[in-house]
DNA sequence: CCATTATGTTTTTTT
DNA sequence: AACATAATGG
C-alpha cells in the first residue's frame, strides 16, 4: 500500500478510503476531511486498484469544490492522472454529455450538428424569454408574475415532471396557467436552440431513459462515480446518479444532513436518508472528527442543531481542540452598529493578534446586509472582498457584450437579438422592435432571418417603395439595415480570427467604449468600461484552443461558471482582504475568525421561511453551517432594529438563539459604553420584560437567552398544562449527571426538555420518560 | 425616439 | 434606499 495515501488519515478516514468498490456512504460533519476523503479515494482506486483515471466521475456542487480537488488530486497523484478524471458540477457535467449526444433527443434530430451549439440560459435570459411568453399569450405580468411563473416550472422540472404530466395534474386556474406558460416558455427554449440550467439535468435524465444504449456507453466509460454534498441533490440530479450507478454500482456519495440547505432549489433532504433503502449493501461510515474548530463552538453548533426535529443519523461531532474561547453573542442598536462593532473588532484583533484579514469573514442570510458592512469597513479603510451580490457575469455591461457574443455563436438566439438590438442606442425603440417581431412572427421565420430577407430585399429593388409586408418607415429600414449589416460582418469574422479579436472587433464596432461613457458619465462609465476589459482578459485563456471553439467554449464557461469560483475571484486570492459572504455560499469554507450578523427573526430565519416547517429547519441548518465555519472565534450578532426597505422596524432576535445554553456563551456589550444608547438600552429592557412571562405564567429570567428570543406579539399556543421545566435551571438526570434546562415544550401528556449536560452535550428529553429531578442551587 | 419623471417593486438563498 | 419599468412630454 503506498503509505502517501493513508498518510495523515483517521481511523474512519481511512475506512471509506479503501472500501471495496460497491455503494458507499459517508456521513461527514462539517470539517470532518470530507474532501480529503474524495482526494484520497480517488487516488485510491487509482493507485491500489489500478483503475483508470478515465473511468472516474466525481461531481460536486459548486465549480469551485471540483477545482479544490483537482489541486488536492493534483499533489496527491500527479497532474498527469488527476487531469484524466472527469470531475464537475451536475450541471457542466451534463452540459458536456449533451454537448455530445442531444442530438439523439427529438429536439435535436432534425439537424444534430445545429443542437449541439445549444446556448445555456442563465436566469435573466429566462425571465426575458418569460417575458415573451406572457406577452404571447396575453397574460398580464402583474397578475401572473415571470419569476413565480418560472420559479414553479423551475421546481416542475426539478422533479422531472414533463408538461403533459403538469398539464394533466394541473387543478387550478394558476396551475392552468403555468401549464401553458411551460408549454410556450419550452419551445421557445427549443426554437432558440437554448437550454436553461433546470434542462441540462432533465434532458440528460431523459436522454439516458429515451436511450438504453447511449446510457450503457455512459455506464462503461464512467465505472466510478464519487458524489459530494449528496444531501443537497434534487429529483433529477439523484435519478442522474441511480441512471449512471445501477450497472455497476460503485457510487461513493458524501453528505451531511445537518448541512442540508438547497431545498428551495429542489434538493430533497430524503435521497440521503433512504440511501440504504436504495443500496442495502451499502457500507456506512460517520466521520464525526472535526479538525477545525474548538469545542466551545462545536458545542454551541451541536446545540441548534440537536434542537432539530428532522434528522436521522444521529452525528455529534468533536474536536481534541477542548480549550477554545467561548462563543460571543453581542445586541446592537441598528445594522450600522453591527457593521462598526464588526470593523472595529477586526481591527482590534489584528492589532492584537497579528492575524491576516483573510482570516475573517463576516456571514450573513441576504446579500442586502453587506451595504453597511462595506460602508463601515470603507470607512475605517479595511480592504473587503465581497463574494456574490451582482455577480461579474450579470452586470449589464457584461451581459450586453456576452449577447452579443452569443449572437455571433447562434443568431437565431433571440433573447440574445432583442437584448442588443438598441445597445448601444441606434434608433431602434420599442415600437420598430416589435414591429420586426411581429413581422417576423407572421412571416414565421426568426427575427434575424428576417432581417436579412430585409436587407437582401434592398439590394434587388433599390429605389422602390418597401413592400406592403414590411411595415418598416425607411429610417427604421436604414437602422434595422445598418444593424444586420454588423451582424453579419462579425458573425463572418468569427470564424477566420481568434475571441479575444473577435471581441474587439464587436467593441469597435458599436463604440461600447465611447457608448458607456455617453450613458453613465465619465466615472461610471469608465468603471463599467473595467469590466468589460476584465471580460477580454478572460477570452485570452481560450486562445489556444481550435479557432471554431473558441467561442463556443467560452460561452459554456461563462454560463455555468458563477462569480463564487470565476476568473476574477482567483486573482483575488491573495489579495489580504476580509471576506463577506452569505450564509449559502459560506458551506465549505473556513476562517479563522467568524462573524454572524442579522441572527433576528425574519432574517433568519427569513420571513418567507418561517411559515412552513420544513424551511424552518432548513434555516436552523443554515445557521449551523454558519458556525461550523469558525475555527477560533466566533461571533453571533443581532441587531435591536434593522431598515428595511428604507425604513427602520424593531426586531426580536433569532429564535434559534434561545436553542444555546448561556452558559455556551459569553454575552458581551464590548463596545465602549458612550456607545451605548440611552434609546436602546431603555427600550429593549422593557420590550424584553414584557417577554419574560413564560408561557405558563411563571418568571423565567437572565439566565436564559430565550428571555430575549421570543416573539412579542404572535400567538404563543396556550398548553393545557403548565411547564416543570424552565431554561435555566439545573436538573439530574440518572445517566448523564447534572446539566442546565436549555428549552422545555409542553406536550400532550408529557414535557420534552432540552438538556445541556457539561461534557456530555446536548440531548432531547422526555421529562417523566428521563425522569428527571429538579437540583436546588 | 429619447429624456425626464412617476410609480412600483424589491430581498432569501444559486447551478 | 436603490432599481426597474411605465407614463409623460419634448
Amino acid at each position: 500500500m503506498s503509505t502517501i495515501i493513508l498518510e495523515g488519515l483517521n481511523e474512519r478516514q481511512r475506512e471509506a478510503v479503501t472500501a471495496p468498490p460497491g455503494p458507499v456512504l459517508v456521513l461527514a460533519g462539517p470539517g470532518s476531511g470530507k474532501t480529503r476523503v474524495l482526494t484520497h479515494r480517488i487516488a485510491y482506486l487509482i493507485g491500489e486498484l489500478n483503475i483508470s483515471p478515465a473511468s472516474i466521475l466525481a461531481v460536486t456542487f459548486t465549480n469551485k469544490a471540483a477545482r479544490e480537488m483537482r489541486e488536492r488530486l493534483d499533489k496527491l497523484i500527479g497532474p498527469e492522472l488527476a487531469e484524466r478524471v472527469m470531475m464537475g458540477t451536475f450541471h457542466s457535467v451534463c452540459a458536456r454529455f449533451l454537448r455530445r449526444d442531444i442530438g439523439h433527443l427529438d429536439r435535436g434530430r432534425q439537424n444534430p450538428d445545429q443542437a449541439r451549439n445549444f446556448v445555456v440560459y442563465d436566469s435573466d435570459d429566462q425571465l426575458q424569454l418569460m417575458r415573451q411568453v406572457l406577452k404571447e399569450l396575453r397574460l398580464d405580468e402583474k397578475q401572473y408574475p415571470p419569476r413565480q411563473i418560472l420559479s414553479r416550472i423551475s421546481s416542475a422540472k426539478n422533479e422531472l415532471i414533463s408538461i403533459a404530466e403538469y398539464s394533466r395534474y394541473a387543478r387550478t386556474y394558476y396551475e392552468e396557467i403555468i401549464s401553458r406558460c411551460y408549454e410556450l416558455y419550452q419551445r421557445k427554449l427549443i426554437a432558440n436552440n437554448a437550454l436553461d440550467f433546470d434542462d441540462l439535468l432533465v434532458e440528460t435524465v431523459r436522454l439516458f431513459d429515451q436511450h438504453p444504449d447511449v446510457l450503457q456507453r455512459y455506464q462503461k466509460r464512467y465505472a466510478h462515480l464519487l458524489i459530494d454534498e449528496y444531501q443537497d441533490t434534487n429529483r433529477a440530479q439523484y435519478t442522474l446518479v441511480k441512471q449512471l450507478a445501477s450497472a455497476q454500482r460503485n457510487l461513493f456519495v458524501v453528505g451531511d444532513e445537518a448541512q442540508a440547505i438547497y431545498g428551495w432549489r429542489g434538493a430533497d433532504i430524503r435521497n440521503i436518508l433512504q440511501f440504504e433503502d436504495d443500496f442495502p449493501d451499502a457500507k456506512v461510515i460517520l466521520l464525526e472528527q472535526n479538525y477545525r474548530s474548538t469545542q466551545p463552538i462545536l458545542d454551541v453548533a451541536q446545540a441548534i442543531i440537536v434542537a432539530s426535529r428532522q434528522l436521522k443519523h444521529s452525528k455529534s461531532i468533536w474536536s481534541e481542540r477542548k480549550d477554545g474561547l467561548r462563543v460571543r453573542l453581542i445586541e446592537t442598536y441598528d445594522e450600522g452598529e453591527e457593521a462598526r462593532f464588526v470593523a472595529d473588532e477586526i481591527e482590534r484583533l489584528r492589532a492584537v493578534s497579528g492575524a491576516s484579514l483573510n482570516d475573517f469573514a463576516v456571514m450573513y442570510r441576504t446579500n442586502a446586509q453587506s451595504r453597511a458592512l462595506e460602508e463601515a469597513l470603507i470607512s475605517r479603510g479595511v480592504p473587503y472582498r465581497l463574494i456574490g451580490g451582482t455577480r461579474f457575469y450579470e452586470r449589464k455591461e457584461i451581459k450586453d457584450i456576452l449577447a452579443y457574443m452569443r449572437l455571433i455563436h447562434n443568431p437565431y438566439d433571440t433573447v440574445s437579438f432583442e437584448r442588443v438590438l438598441n445597445v448601444p442606442n441606434r434608433g431602434i425603440g420599442d415600437k420598430t422592435r416589435d414591429q420586426l417581431i411581429q413581422w417576423a412572427a407572421s412571416l414565421q421565420i426568426p427575427p434575424y432571418t428576417a432581417l436579412q430577407l430585409l436587407a437582401s430585399d434592398q439590394e434587388e429593388d433599390q429605389e422602390q417603395r418597401p413592400a406592403p409586408s414590411m411595415p418598416f418607415a425607411s429610417r427604421q429600414r436604414a437602422a434595422l439595415q445598418s444593424f444586420v449589416a454588423l451582424l453579419d460582418e462579425l458573425i463572418a469574422a468569427r470564424d477566420q480570427i481568434s475571441l479575444p479579436e473577435l471581441l474587439d472587433l464587436t467593441l469597435e464596432r458599436v463604440n461600447y467604449h465611447e457608448a458607456l461613457v455617453r450613458e453613465y458619465g465619465p466615472d461610471e462609465g469608465e468603471e463599467r468600461w473595467e469590466n468589460v476589459l476584465e471580460l477580454r482578459n478572460v477570452s485570452f485563456e481560450y486562445i489556444n484552443f481550435p479557432r471554431e471553439a473558441q467561442l463556443p467554449t467560452f460561452l459554456e464557461e461563462v454560463a455555468l461558471v458563477s462569480d463564487v469560483d470565476s476568473l476574477d475571484q482567483r486573482r483575488e486570492r491573495d489579495r489580504d482582504a476580509v471576506t463577506l459572504i452569505t450564509l449559502h455560499q459560506a458551506k465549505g469554507l473556513e476562517y479563522a475568525v467568524v462573524f454572524l450578523v442579522g441572527l433576528e427573526e425574519g432574517l433568519l430565519p427569513h420571513s418567507r421561511s418561517a411559515s412552513e416547517m420544513d424551511r424552518l429547519e432548513e434555516e436552523r441548518r443554515l445557521l449551523y453551517v454558519g458556525v461550523t465555519r469558525a475555527k477560533e472565534r466566533l461571533y453571533l450578532l443581532y441587531a435591536f432594529r434593522r431598515a428595511q426597505w428604507g425604513r427602520y422596524e424593531a426586531t426580536a432576535p433569532s429564535r434559534f438563539l434561545a436553542d444555546i445554553p448561556t452558559m455556551l456563551i459569553e454575552r458581551g456589550p464590548a463596545r465602549p459604553v458612550e456607545m451605548v444608547r440611552q434609546t436602546s438600552l431603555f427600550t429593549h429592557r422593557s420590550f424584553g420584560s414584557n417577554q419574560s412571562l413564560a408561557p405558563g405564567g411563571t418568571k423565567r429570567r437572565g439566565r436564559s437567552l430565550s428571555t430575549a428570543g421570543q416573539k412579542n406579539t404572535k400567538e404563543q399556543p396556550q398548553p393545557t398544562r403548565t411547564a416543570r421545566f424552565f431554561a435555566g435551571q439545573k436538573v439530574r438526570h440518572a445517566q448523564f449527571g447534572e446539566g442546565t434546562v436549555v428549552t422545555s415544550r409542553v406536550l400532550d401528556d408529557d414535557e420534552e426538555v432540552t438538556v445541556a449536560f457539561p461534557g456530555k452535550g446536548v440531548k432531547r428529553l422526555l421529562a417523566a420518560f428521563a425522569k428527571l429531578e429538579h437540583i436546588k442551587d
